[in-house]
DNA sequence: AAGTTGCCTTGACGCAGATCAAGCGGTGAA
DNA sequence: TTCACCGCTTGATCTGCGTCAAGGCAACTT
């Protein structure tokens, strides 16, 4: 552990995520001190998987950079994705031994990896980062709910506003971008994986982008760059009822 | 706290499934206590609304009979079921005082609840109770996301299938009831409320069913009442590719 | 006995989104 | 320079499920 991880920890943003959430954010030296000797980094390169559904997975880990997916498939190839991984995202499960769905890096990803079995037997000895995780979890499941209204009732033109939405948020909660008065995203994903994410065609993708596009409510600039010239109006079209407090 | 209420405890099942779950499996009699103090039971008829997504939330609470529904609804009425709560579920969320979604007793409830101030005190107390809150809740991830895909990706057939494996397993789970041969299951559900939980309408549902039921896939007795001549058929037809461990 | 209500089934029809297919522009390799 | 490939767009057509509508059955009320 150097001097700059220490320095890291301490800020309020450290290279490693799970580091700072669960625990630094409560600044318990020894729990720190005890993450650090299990922990280690990993790197895999864009389209490259992580973990196949099924594959034995002994050690949970954090996001450090990059944006992975994780996806179910059926036997004939229909696949959808059931989650987003963002840095800080965490993923694996303490007390189960093989993965559930496939984890695939979309973009190049460093993730900072610990060892299950001394994660666990930490955990067991320092509460808080058993909290933290609640916490991430319960988090988790209310965005997989939130997930569930949209792929089950939403329509085509209100899931890619929704989708567009939620990566706007996540942008802004890292760091807002603004020029000219407008929202500005950068779409992570490629059509076809949009599509795996809403439950739709790419076909079907491309042609409600369009839509959104000739009606003003989103500029494209490029193919993976969006302007928002008017949040809520991009709110109203995703059938959504709030923002979530996100400019409030 | 009645010698009854100890004699629950250290049998294998209580009439409160947290208390048995999170603490009782390591018995541990001061947890056990402090629990104790702070729980009591409220009972809801069929139909009745237990919390309004938005409304405050003291409590957290699990089931002890009777089945519950977490519902989304959009502001035009579209409705989405995104979980089913079984006797022994878990509901509500440390850290937070809203609820995120309508919670309604589908059938007459039982509920044993807990303030959820000095259920947090307890928690941070006793790493036990957090923990086995993790596995539960990282349980309930996992079935949202199989959800998800069913969403996404299935055809209505595949859904109503699905859904019929999903109770008949979760009832096996407690008591699996043969009768020649055959695995018998009751929907507690009704066509509309399944139609909410799979994104479909009542109609189709209905339609599904009597297809299912014309093929020989399943046997209807009244309504309610569904007879499984062949659990692998059903698993076929709804698309998944392993019984998940139910009847090995 | 007749009417009401809740839950379910079935039919006819229309439409949103899937499927099939063609083509475009950028990028990298030969 | 040409070719191939990838990600994307757009058009034409098809289809699964939604929508609208009618009616059946069981339980309950009057």
């Amino acid at each position: 552990m150097s001097l700059q991880d220490l320095q890291f920890v301490h800020q309020d943003c450290g290279d490693c995520p799970i580091r700072h959430r669960a625990v630094c954010a409560r600044c318990e030296a020894d729990e720190l001190a005890r993450l650090e000797q299990i922990k280690y980094y990993r790197s895999y390169q864009a389209g490259q998987t992580i973990v196949w559904s099924g594959d034995r997975m002994d050690f949970v880990a954090s996001v450090v950079s990059g944006i992975a997916t994780l996806t179910q498939t059926m036997e004939d190839g229909r696949r959808q994705m059931v989650g987003l991984l963002l840095p800080s995202d965490f993923v694996g499960r303490p007390g189960r031994n093989s993965a559930a769905y496939d984890v695939t890096a979309t973009t190049d990803v460093v993730m900072c990896c610990f060892r299950k079995k001394p994660f666990e037997e930490m955990m067991t000895q320092t509460p808080h980062v058993a909290q933290r995780l609640l916490e991430m979890t319960l988090d988790e499941l209310d965005s997989a709910r939130e997930w569930m209204l949209l792929l089950g009732r939403k329509t085509a033109r209100e899931k890619i506003a929704s989708l567009v939405a939620i990566i706007a948020r996540r942008d802004a909660a890292l760091n807002l971008r603004r020029t000219k008065g407008m929202l500005n995203v950068d779409l992570p994903l490629t059509r076809e994986e949009m599509a795996d994410y809403l439950g739709l065609t790419l076909e079907t993708v491309s042609r409600q982008i369009s839509a959104l596009k000739r009606d003003g409510v989103i500029h494209l600039e490029g193919k993976r760059h969006i302007a928002i010239p008017d949040f809520d109006r991009l709110l109203e079209e995703a059938g959504d009822d709030s923002d979530g407090g996100m400019l409030a």
